[in-house]
DNA sequence: GGTCGATAGATGCAAATGCATGTATCGCGG
DNA sequence: CCGCGATACATGCATTTGCATCTATCGACC
């Protein structure tokens, strides 16, 4: 008999993960036209307004990577190019030699906050007629789960 | 009063967006690594994926374009790599004298199996255990759903 | 049939990316 | 305290990417 039939766990499992891909290439390729990013490009944005959300300001390096999609070698060079550009600030930390930790210059705030407003309101105006409240708690709750079960192993 | 309270509809579609997104690198982070990906880009394999999953076998370049998060550019010249490899094969369309068609060659489609398999174990691997069977299919519905919405405009 | 804006795809070129590797530090076992 | 594998980050280099632009075709309108 055939291993696996249409209701099959392993068919279950491919065909959410490809929906879930689709979905986000379906919504990024919408975000990424935001004339915003033609100033920052997503990417880099995306590690200004990681460092925003981290309560202490500063964050190591790797610890960014951990959120985004990029090698490490990437990173490196992309926090490079913040940093040429003024957005942020790079630190040796102290109690590890090898680390670099990095914090929000003031101008890297002001960008951040400018392009995050028309950013979300991008994301509203995609997202918002999508799905209900409810569904889109709901869709908030198994990919936040998702995640976690993923990142702990 | 704030516009934006804790609760509010912008909030919840921002953070709903943001898990979405976080979730999808931290899969893709953990697919990628696969050595199946050594051989053949994720990239490029999700282009024999696609021309897999085609009924006519023959998909022109532009809709590929829509399925992946690539410029025309890019597409392009990575059709051309998949070209050289033997991969797939390449065709004027008949009735569109600018428009190119694409299909999977014999290796293209064995390749495709080949890594297609291991990469549904992989995927069967990190989902499975994260999600129940209902909530994949919920996590399924609403994607789907939200990229339907998202591709209609 | 001819004109013109729109669309499909290719290409030059500068920038970004990943891999492999290099350097420095860490931390653990002896 | 020494040695050694592991970790954090940087860098050389080849590949990939996107932007701008080019060519060719399409489709609509006159």
């Amino acid at each position: 008999m055939a291993a696996q039939t249409a209701g099959s766990p392993v068919r279950l499992a491919a065909e959410t993960w490809e929906s879930l891909f689709r979905a986000q290439v379906a919504v990024m390729r919408k975000l990424q036209a935001a004339p915003a990013f033609k100033t920052l490009p997503l990417n880099e944005y995306d590690v200004l307004f990681t460092l925003s959300r981290c309560p202490s300001g500063w964050l190591r390096q790797n610890e960014l990577n951990d959120h985004i999609l990029l090698s490490q070698s990437s990173l490196s060079r992309l926090v490079e190019r913040l940093e040429k550009r003024g957005l942020v600030e790079r630190k040796p930390v102290p109690e590890d030699g090898r680390g670099v930790q990095i914090k929000l210059t003031e101008a890297g705030w002001e960008l951040q906050r400018q392009i995050g407003r028309e950013h979300v309101r991008d994301i509203v105006t995609l997202v918002g007629p999508a799905l209900t409240a409810a569904e889109q708690q709901e869709l908030l709750r198994l990919t936040e789960k998702l995640r976690a079960s993923v990142t702990a192993r």
